[in-house]
DNA sequence: ATGACAATCAGAGATTGA
């Protein structure tokens, strides 16, 4: 089974983009964040058309999740468990039915920038709701995998510049450590699994030429629960998309799961 | 220190992102 997330900025400014990849990856399973479109917009027909079942998750303008399927899902949940009043689309779940049913967990993590001030409280008090979030499926112990958009660069080596980040919500010690501990509980980063070493981003800026530049960070991550990484068979970053037409600013990140 | 770039909504320019 291969399950990938994609940061797509915008469905409808992906409407080419997105569906070529599709057409090339041929996921079984994509989770898409920023789809900055309401439940009622978005273009469902392109992925149906290509035998995938859509469940959105969407808000006017901003965020907005959404998993694409071909295999069935059950059991769907809108929203991330532990604030009622967060009325920010920002999370999605499911449980696909492979061979070994995988519950997956969609999120777009908020950015948090600037630094201090309510949007950093907001992303800290989202963090510690993901990680209750973990603890309770953890519980169960069925395979389950969190993957999106985290908005955390783990580690210096996952940006091309980390000087440049030291003092950004993205990077600050505060949120590196709120993504440790999800860690801790027993989660597996999937691309850290396979791959080592610097120089592995899944972000570039549109602005300054960064792209160009190679000047990247790798803020989408695949964390795996323990029953779910014992099923990691590869996980991959889709590096050239950002070089194609009219692309997002990031790419898709990949796990190919035996399941 | 700021803007660069892109997207959205709206129908100009503010807001958001990372």
């Amino acid at each position: 089974m291969k399950v990938a997330t994609f940061n797509i900025n915008g469905i409808k400014a992906r409407a080419e983009a997105l569906p070529r990849w599709l057409d090339e990856a041929q996921p079984d399973v994509a989770l898409l964040q920023e789809i900055k479109s309401v439940d009622a917009s978005f273009p469902r027909a392109l992925f149906e058309d290509r035998g995938y079942i859509v469940e959105t998750h969407g808000q006017k303008s901003f965020n907005g999740v959404a998993i694409l399927s071909k295999l069935p899902l059950e059991d769907i949940r809108r929203g991330l468990p532990g604030d009622d009043s967060d009325e920010q689309a920002r999370y999605v779940e499911a449980t696909v039915m492979g061979d070994v049913p995988v519950r997956v967990c969609g999120l777009y993590l908020p950015n948090g920038n600037p630094t201090p001030g309510p949007k950093y409280d907001y992303k800290l008090a989202w963090m510690e709701r993901l990680i209750d979030r973990a603890r309770v499926l953890l519980a169960s112990e069925e395979p389950f995998l969190m993957a999106g958009d985290y908005n955390v660069i783990p580690q210096d080596e996952d940006a091309a510049r980390p000087e440049a980040w030291r003092e950004d919500a993205l990077a600050l010690p505060q949120s590196r450590a709120a993504f440790r501990r999800l860690l801790y509980l027993g989660m597996t980063e999937a691309f850290r699994t396979c791959t080592a070493g610097a120089g592995h981003y899944s972000f570039w800026d549109y602005q300054a030429g960064a792209w160009n530049r190679d000047d990247g960070i790798r803020i989408d991550h695949f964390l795996l629960s323990p029953q779910c990484a014992d099923l990691l068979r590869d996980c991959q970053i889709d590096k050239h998309v950002r070089g194609e037409t009219r692309p997002s600013d990031h790419v898709p990140v990949w796990v190919d799961l035996a399941a």
